[in-house]
DNA sequence: GTGGTCTAGACCACC
DNA sequence: GTGGTCTAGACCACG
């Protein structure tokens, strides 16, 4: 479900934290899906229980997600999710397109190659009908 | 020449490496131009010279500086240097991409971002001759 | 007669002791009425027992109800509980009132609140016989 | 500096996070002040680092205080600070007179409370003139 | 020295 | 069983 990246510079809290919203974002986990346990999520990336509920910690902060004392934790508003992911996406876009102006970039340059990339990927966008079941 | 954000969440040391390459690929600094020493730097800078010799040391890994022992440090060939920065900004922009199509972003959107900014920013970038002042 | 809500982030227990006092307070649980039992209850509200059974408990503890082995739960003197409740909100009051000061809010500032709001609610609290849905 | 209440049900990190902002808002940390070092304050209170650690995370995501590595934890704009806890404690009070109007308490009571309170504190709250002394 | 991350293992409250 | 808090101690990046 999820893959680690240890040569990755980002801490590992952060790293599920981005593969989960990720998930919620893609469809994958639907509404009140109830997450793996802290402790057996822990289990299964081989890592200190301690960091996963970091993670978790955030996500709810972030309000991805909800967690109930004795009950487990459970995806939040996709909606929101989604939205929220969207405007950072293009905030951080916004810093990048800066920095091409500054390296000399032109603006075709970086069209095309977000023009070939939706082409690529629209194959795979279209997996939109849809399980809920839990 | 450099002027530090001590609020930004990076560390020093990078943003004085970024501000440097800033200059290189802006053909403010041209090549060979010596770059000043890491005492004098620190100086100016009023930090720590380790900070200073860590930024320099990094330019060299990256190939934007090559230092002279006894010498100095001086500006690489600028050419590579944008081709380089140029690299690595497309190569993140193909990231980015990515999550924007993850996160249900039309091309549409991210494109006229881009657009907008080139044409926010296109008045700046026309003096390409002349202040250093940063 | 009670609703429960999930997502609240207070332990079901306490929202069921709320809720329970709250009737007492509002004079539509009586002196010496009969509470449901703690498996019925239970069903109901399609919980565990044990989580009943504790809230009966805490409200033991606080005097509202008392218990008779093999007959259950009754309502004690609803007077007492009344001021019980009311000495508590006035404590946590003059908690709050401090902090306020401590954050520099005028005493019209916080007054001003309190009318609102009594005059918004006052059109509830005339029906003091009625509904039991909650 | 600092007095922690091990009876107090709130987690350790909250009573610090609280305690601090405190001194934030009464003008006793000002802007940019530097607070205790991370090591220094757990050893001062006796706990361990890690929950001191986890106060400051919780005050640099409310934005009341900036950390930089390797330097230490500064607080930010207590303009700011005071602006968000006097909307907290406002809605608090929300709360509370809901909470009050169904315990049956009369408007004049609440409000009389509050002026009592007024009046007792504003002695202290003469002590406007200060030092910004680090 | 500083803050930030992680592990290992404990205890609590809740269900 | 669940999530939440805390401790003890380690390592890293930064200045």
């Amino acid at each position: 479900m999820i893959l680690l990246d240890y040569k990755d510079r980002r801490p590992i809290y952060e790293q599920i934290v981005d593969k989960l919203s990720d998930l919620m974002v893609r469809g994958i986990l639907t509404e009140n899906t109830p997450l793996p346990s802290v402790r057996s999520l822990a289990m299964d990336l081989s890592i200190n229980p301690n960091t996963v509920q970091r993670a978790y910690l955030e996500l709810e902060r972030l309000g991805y997600i909800y967690s109930l004392k004795g009950k487990g934790s459970f995806v939040a508003n996709p909606e929101q999710i989604r939205n929220f992911k969207q405007q950072s996406i293009l905030e951080e876009l916004r810093l990048l397109t800066d920095r091409a102006v500054s390296a000399g970039l032109e603006e075709d340059a970086l069209c095309s190659i977000i023009h070939t990339f939706y082409h690529k990927e629209r194959s795979y966008t279209i997996h939109k009908g849809g399980q809920a079941d839990d």
